[in-house]
DNA sequence: AGTCATGTTGACGA
DNA sequence: CTCGTCAACATGAC
């Protein structure tokens, strides 16, 4: 569910609900309730990670984490964190973080570092990478402030079609493979969307929980790598390391 | 059946 | 104040 393109699924599904009053607003989140019910919804939008509902005066945040779902005109036997009731149908969110945000999203978001914004900057990308020259390139691509919407799938993905160590440090990387690695940190989010609606995604992981290199079948390394410690899978002969 | 993971935040102590 | 570590959340795939 969490990265990215599964949250620009999420937003598509949910525009069947855009101009609809809130019916009824329940569930265990925390949040006042009383802020949404009655409410219209403006728009649904994400920005990466973050599946935002607009209403009026207010914007509901809705964050997946790593188990959150969500379901549409259907129930399961989990808790219900927050369940909204249109004329035309419900949602329902399972464990996933709910907040509610003062702001409308504009007001909060730079579109620009999303991923799959139409108004993603490369150029903003390449600024913040070249600011963070100490960083591994493993750290600096799940920064959700440079790369919003990339998880740890896609970064193992990118790196490997970048042919890029995941301990490379950002400040040794020539700047034509920082542009390689902006440039497909967006195509492959892409992909993976296209893949994931399909129902196929895990097919086409090369190196992501694989066992061997495809280009050259060494066996592939699985190690927590960077400041934030997540898994990282690569090939030691064929991703090369910047340090 | 137990382990692990597409994620983030906050508490705590050094 | 900043850094690292840990716990918490909570579910499904293997």
């Amino acid at each position: 569910m969490p990265e990215g393109p599964s949250i620009v699924i999420a937003k598509e599904e949910m525009t069947v609900f855009i101009g609809n009053k809130v019916v009824e607003a329940t569930g265990n989140a925390k949040i006042d309730m009383d802020r949404i019910q009655g409410k219209m919804l403006t728009d649904v939008k994400s920005w990466g990670k973050h599946l935002l509902l607009c209403f009026n005066d207010v914007t509901v945040r809705i964050h997946f984490l790593l188990f959150g779902s969500y379901l549409i005109n259907e129930t399961k036997s989990a808790a219900v964190r927050l369940g909204l009731l249109f004329r035309n149908g419900h949602i329902n969110f399972y464990a996933a973080s709910v907040k509610v945000l003062d702001d409308s999203a504009d007001a909060l978001y730079d579109w620009s570092a999303d991923v799959m914004s139409d108004k993603w900057n490369s150029t903003a990308a390449l600024r913040k990478l070249t600011d963070n020259k100490e960083e591994l390139i493993c750290d600096a691509l799940l920064d959700q402030d440079i790369f919003s919407g990339v998880g740890n799938i896609i970064k193992n993905e990118v790196l490997y079609r970048v042919n890029v160590h995941p301990k490379s440090l950002v400040g040794k990387m020539p700047l034509e493979k920082l542009k390689e690695t902006i440039k497909q940190a967006k195509i492959y989010s892409f992909d993976f969307l296209r893949w994931k609606k399909k129902n196929e995604l895990k097919k086409h992981w090369l190196v992501h929980t694989k066992k061997e290199c495809l280009q050259c079948g060494q066996p592939l390394i699985k190690e927590y790598t960077g400041k934030k410690k997540r898994r990282s899978f690569f090939c030691k002969t064929c991703q090369k390391l910047y340090k």
